[in-house]
DNA sequence: AATTATACTGTATATATATTCAGTAATATT
DNA sequence: AATATTACTGAATATATATACAGTATAATT
């Protein structure tokens, strides 16, 4: 996927955002309104640009004849789905992602980035299941109370969050698991981020 | 919402058709090649009917400008919330429907017709949580082990479901709560249909 | 019985729109 | 040092497109 300079981003959100805001997509002279261009000229060669990227689709002739490619998403979203290994995950980074699943906006009530397929059953009585995904919001504010995706050193760790001063407990929901204290400077300790849903598929 | 007629279905079709194909609306004169029409007001006077119905809006003097309203929007892209109040819910009728939420086909493995919101903890230990959203498949062939929406006359519960010959059981996961046993053919008990999937939003 | 809605054909046209051509200028790449 | 890419202005134009007008015909509603 070839990067796409900064005027070229916006117009393809430009478009996007027209798309949604009219339900089809913008002429050249639209997007120089949007935009402040003076010649269409200047939206054609973007448009250009975005073909040549594969971001978009022009059918040439067809007025608004602009189509989104599943590069540029948006269309129907997807939404990574990220393997969390019992046994300590190295990092959250891609490689590790499973499969991307679609996704509609409003299906939690917050906004969230990314799935944690989780291994073990650490959390049962919170009612989080081996395999469970769970949505995960990438923050570090977190609050007491919080089930959050804790990183230590290599590992990385779905628990109940508990702070107070510079102590913090992760606490698991199941007897049969250690509570786990650090202190929050520690070397290698970060909170990637806080649990906003669950989804289950069986 | 007023009726549509066959051919102003047709037509609604078409559109839908179009932007899934191209992700732009089709012109008077597409319209009329995609249906056969010989003049392009055919097209014209369907689509001021369809914006009269409010199935569509159109810009007026804008290129394909065409926008299908929320309304014309396909009844399977929202899935009912039905609410499963712990002591009996008469119905899964209509007007227990708390709300529609959108959803995506490739959500859940298998398909599912609605969302039964849960009170009560009675399947705790099976990670279902109060207030999650439980997705059902109206369906009456369960097997052992499958999590079900059983009736007993005005009562509706969730269970796992065990037979033997004509005796059904619906066990609970939590140890609180006590098994049911009850004959197949008991007057008013009814399965109503299957789990197969789990949405909790937090 | 009169009116309105549906369902088209056929012609015409103003204008909305894509697209090409001619420039200018800065920056990045080879 | 030469070339390509980015980022535009400005003008011109063929054509794609919405839309009005004139008809014909059937079914539904008042």
């Amino acid at each position: 996927m070839k990067e796409l300079t900064i005027q070229q981003k916006k117009v393809l959100q430009c478009i996007k955002f027209y798309i949604k805001k009219t339900g089809f997509p913008p002429t050249r002279a639209d997007i120089c309104r949007e935009l402040g261009f003076k010649s269409p000229n200047a939206a054609e060669s973007h448009l250009r640009a975005l073909e040549k990227k594969s971001y978009i689709t022009i059918e040439n002739g067809a007025s608004r004849g602009i189509n989104l490619t599943d590069n540029s998403a948006e269309k129907s979203q997807t939404i990574p789905v990220i393997g969390l290994v019992a046994a300590g995950s190295p990092t959250l980074a891609d490689e590790n992602i499973e499969k991307h699943i679609p996704y509609q906006e409003s299906l939690f009530l917050s906004e969230f980035d990314y799935f944690l397929r989780v291994k073990g059953l650490s959390m049962k009585d919170a009612g989080i299941m081996e395999d469970d995904l769970v949505a995960i919001k990438k923050t570090t504010e977190v609050r007491n109370g919080d089930i959050v995706v804790a990183r230590i050193g290599d590992e990385v760790t779905l628990k109940y969050f508990q702070t107070l001063g510079n102590q913090v407990k992760l606490i698991p929901a199941n007897d049969d698991f250690e509570e786990i204290d650090i202190n929050k400077e520690t070397e290698g300790f970060f909170i990637e981020g806080k649990s906003v849903g669950l989804i289950r598929e069986n």
